[in-house]
This record gives structure tokens, sequence and C-alpha cells, in this order.
RNA sequence: GCCCCCAUCGUCUAGUGGACUAGGACGCGGCCCUUUCAAGGCCAAAACAGGGGUUCGAAUCCCCUUGGGGGCACCA
């Protein structure tokens, strides 16, 4: 591909603060982050905070947690600063409303008193007698003379500046992937770059902050393509240089139908798909897998490889690469990845993602005891969470009922008999691990002509009371044998009282 | 409704006019392994939306249709 602009790169993530990092503007900001990387370029954070309404305490710190996470960096924003700030909008206003009213000097902007109820007036007049086309609605005071002009201004007081589009021909924009769009300006509208409090809307705020923060590409989402006329308009108003558009696909709903979206939650397996990157920490997602993950999703290599590192990632990144279809989110394949980089972390490390899954449900836990249970539920937790249920045997047993503890085909006297056996046997052991307890125990199933599953079964459920635990040998192991022969003896005398 | 964008297995995708009897991955199905649950191994099914062109030759280029997505605010 053809290198448009030989700018240095200097990219952003301009969110608006209203929650937690969503997973689709995850992947747009991991693939203009990937970009920065890749070209030894700038990755910028900046806050589009101009909507007052919309307003969110602790939004922000939400945001930059959540990015973080991820592990993408930013060079410049709001905390860390930088020689373009500040990098917050509401802090810039005296700029746009500088170049606002600049525009209006130049006659390629205007002050439009309309009310709401002549707007909607408007809207409707031009749906009727227009063939249902409304664009151009709002521009009853685009056209009133200077002393008209005035004279509203005293009367109304306030008033929005809106961009004087131009009223036919075409607007062509290049997209780096894309190629041109074209748009044909009789069905475009003179959208509001001031609106009455004196802020902002996007249009105005994302072009004069793009300008003047030298940002070289401007990289969002597909959203942002119906108004690339008016962008793209204003730079040429303003007489700046344009940046290269890259408009990304959006991310869909694992179905393909509609985007990802918190207010209709997506289901898979009747289960909730995760939309916000903080569900996804707070469940047990690797932030290296989701980022794996998420790099493939409308975009690729193009080899057959799947798992890859951030490093490789970033020499390789190529964002003429990315798609321009919208793709689905698929589920099944992030919880997928994710479990190949469990099984790929250390004991250590695994046990230390542990710990606050179980601390905040069993208070303190041995962090030496996890490291001896790592191997052993590696491809058994995914996501981490499910660590949870699986250890709950080693951080709040309860004995399990006597009804459970009775397996397949087996009544109270063979149970009975299989944990007084077992327990004899293992007594004898002077080393525990489960290579050894499993040359007493074969042949004591054998003995005793039942399946393995039966005795085993028996001894899972007197051992950790639970249906699904790790390898049984193993977990004895961990658990040692004094704990385990106590809670075999246990589960003998509690089915001698029944 | 109008405008814009898009179009290969269910899903993510490879493919940039001949190497395509279309490759990989997830998922699904089967078999194997197996003390539960996983993980793992092997095998299989599964797609170029349709129609016109261009060309000696089209998954690849063009047009139309259809389908999907996005947008139509003093929200971003």
């Amino acid at each position: 591909m053809l290198i448009l602009t030989d700018k240095p790169v200097r990219v952003r993530f301009a969110p608006s603060p209203t929650g937690y990092l969503h997973i689709g503007s995850a992947r747009t900001t991991l693939l203009t982050w990937l970009f920065a990387r890749h070209s030894n370029g700038k990755f910028i954070l900046r806050i589009e905070d101009t909507d007052q309404k919309r307003f969110v305490q602790d939004a922000l710190d939400k945001l930059m947690q959540d990015i973080r996470w991820l592990g993408l960096e930013w060079d410049e924003g709001p905390d860390v600063g930088g020689p373009y700030g500040p990098y917050i909008q509401s802090e810039r206003l005296e700029l746009y409303q500088k170049w606002a009213h600049w525009l209006v000097e130049q006659g390629k902007a205007y002050k439009c008193f309309a009310t709401e109820e002549e707007l909607a007036r408007a809207r409707e007049i031009s749906q009727k007698t227009r063939g249902g086309r409304i664009a151009g609605y709002e521009r009853i005071y685009r056209f009133i003379s200077d002393e008209e002009r005035a004279k509203l201004e005293k009367e109304r007081g306030s008033y929005v500046i809106r961009f004087a589009m131009p009223l036919e021909g075409e607007t062509v924009a290049h997209d780096r992937i894309r190629g041109d769009v074209v748009f044909k300006n009789e069905e475009l509208s003179d959208m509001v770059l001031l609106k009455s409090d004196g802020f902002p809307t996007y249009h105005l705020a994302v072009v004069i902050d793009d300008h003047f923060m030298q940002i070289s590409h401007v990289t969002r989402t597909e959203e942002w393509l119906p108004s690339l006329a008016l962008h793209h308009n204003l730079y040429e108003a303003f007489g700046w240089d344009e940046p290269e558009w890259v408009h990304m696909p959006v991310v869909l709903n694992p179905n393909g139908k509609g985007k990802m979206s918190k207010r209709n939650p997506p289901m898979v397996d009747g289960k909730i798909v995760p939309v916000m990157v903080n569900d996804y920490r707070e469940a047990g997602y690797l932030p290296e897998a989701l980022i794996n993950f998420l790099t493939n999703v409308g975009y690729s290599f193009g080899d057959d490889q799947e798992i890859f590192n951030v490093q490789d990632t970033i020499t390789r990144f190529d964002i003429d690469r990315v798609s321009p279809a919208s793709a689905a989110f698929n589920f099944q394949k992030l919880v997928w990845t994710n479990g190949v980089y469990i099984r790929e972390l250390t004991d250590e490390d695994l046990a230390d993602r542990l710990v606050p899954f179980l601390q905040k449900a069993y208070g303190n836990v041995d962090r030496a005891k996890l490291v001896k249970i790592a191997p052993h539920i590696r491809e058994r937790v995914n996501p981490l969470s499910e660590a949870v249920a699986l250890l709950k045997f080693m951080f709040n047993f309860e004995p399990c009922p006597n009804d459970k503890l009775i397996q397949k085909n087996m009544d109270a006297a063979g149970t009975r008999n299989v944990l007084h056996l077992s327990y004899e046997r293992l007594a004898t052991l002077t080393d525990f691990s489960h290579e050894v307890q499993a040359t007493v125990m074969e042949p004591l199933v054998e003995q005793l002509g039942l399946k393995k599953a039966q005795v085993y079964g028996t001894l899972r459920m007197a051992t950790t009371a639970q249906q699904v635990s790790p390898p049984l040998f193993e977990t004895m192991e961990v658990l040692g044998k004094d704990e385990s022969l106590a809670r075999i003896q246990a589960a003998e005398a509690q089915l001698n009282g029944a």
C-alpha cells in the first residue's frame, strides 16, 4: 500500500467517559495501539466529555484502568500529560469556541436560532414535500439577511453554530481501508458545531483536537463513516491538512446480528456473553489472551498461526490488513484462546493469578498449596473464576451427604467397605505421592470387583465432596495424608450413623 | 424510508486472474485416551449469496439483484 502521509504516526483513542470499556472499543483501541507501536509512533488518550448530560463520575478512572489492564499504555493523556494538552475536551472549550466563530466570520458556518418546535416542523415539511428526504431541513436560518440575524440574536439570545455544507456536487474522502467514499452533497445536513451551552459537538471538537494534537491517522469504527463528509469539509474550511482516515469494522454479536451491546447482552449456550472488558477481567480471562483473540477480530496476519504474543503482533502488524467487513464476536474461540494461555502459565504464575479469586471467595489462601495443586487444575479452570468451585474442597470443605457418597450401583454397606479398606491401605503409606497411592489402590479395585469409577468416585466424594475435582490421587497428595485419611474416616463414620 | 459501508464453511478468516478437487482455527459430530471434569490425539461434515458481464481463464475485476451491518440528535 502506498504511504499517503509521511508525517510521524500519532494516533489516539478518544472515548467518551460513560463507564467501563466496551469490548468493541477495546478492539478498536488495540488496533490503533498496535499501529502506533508498529510505526514507532505515539498513542494518545483523549477524553471526549463534551456532553454534560452524560457525565459519569469515576468513568475516566474505570476506563483508564481497563485500558491499562489490557496493557495498552498511552504516551500522552490526561494523567501522563504531554506537549499537546490538555487531553480532556471540557478543558479546551475556548479553542472550540474561537474556531467556531472564525468559521462564522468566514461565512463557512452560521448561527442558527431554531427552536425545537421549528426544527420539528421543518423536518415534517421536508419529509412530506421531498419524497421522504429530510436532509437539509435544518437550514432555516442559513439564508437570512444580516439584519434579520442581528434582530434574532437580540431577541432570542441563544443559538447554535451550524456548518454550512456545500449544497451541490459531491464530497469525496479517502479512507485507508475502504478507498474513496463518495457523498452527494444534496443529501447532507448542516450539522451543529457549537451547542447553545457553548460546548462543541463531537464533530467540531474531534476535528480541532486532531488537528492541534497533530493526529496523523484518525482510527475509529465504521459508525463514523456517515459523518466523514462533514469532517472532511471541516478540514477544508479550516484550511488544514487532513489526517488519514481509517474506518475499522465494528464488532457484532456472536450471532452476527447487531453491534455488541450491554443493553441487549448476547447469549451463547444460554449464558450471557460479557460485553465490558471489566467483566472479562472479573471472570478470569487473561489480558494477553483477550489481546490475542481481539487481534483476530476483523484482522488477520494472513497465515495459519492462531497464537501469537504481543511483541510479535506489534512487529508484524499491518494496518492495511484490517478488514472492511464487520465481524461477529466468536465467544467460544475466546474461551479456547484463554485456555491456551492458561495452560501455558507456570505453576507459580497460575497460583498468583488465582489468589484474588479465591481470596474473594474464601478469605486468606495458602499460596504454597495453590502452587502444588496448580498443575492439576491448569486445564480445568477456564476462565480462572472456575477455580472457586473446583477448589472449594481445599478452602471450605463441607462433607457431602450420604446419598452423594454412595456411587452408582452401590449401597451403604459397599460404600462403607470401600472407605474402610481404602483407609487401611492408604494408612500404610509413608510416601503419599499419587504414584504410590495408585500402587495400593489399583489392586484393591480389582480385589473388590468394582469399577474404578465406583471406588474412586466414593473417595472423591469423601475427600472433596465434589462431583468434579482434580484427579483423585493428586488431590489427596496435595491435601496431605492426615487430612485425606481424616476425611475418609469421617465419611465412613457418617455412613455408620445412618 | 433515506444515505453510507460490506459480502468465502455456523463463526473468525487465508485467498489480491491460472499453484483451488478453496487452506487454517473455533465450534459441531464420530473414534481413541480416561477414576470425575477437563486437557490431549485421530477422523469427518461444513463455504466462494444469485444473475449478468470482462477475460483464453474468475472466489479474485466491473454492473445489477439479494442479504447483512452502520448512520440519520444542541450523544459520542
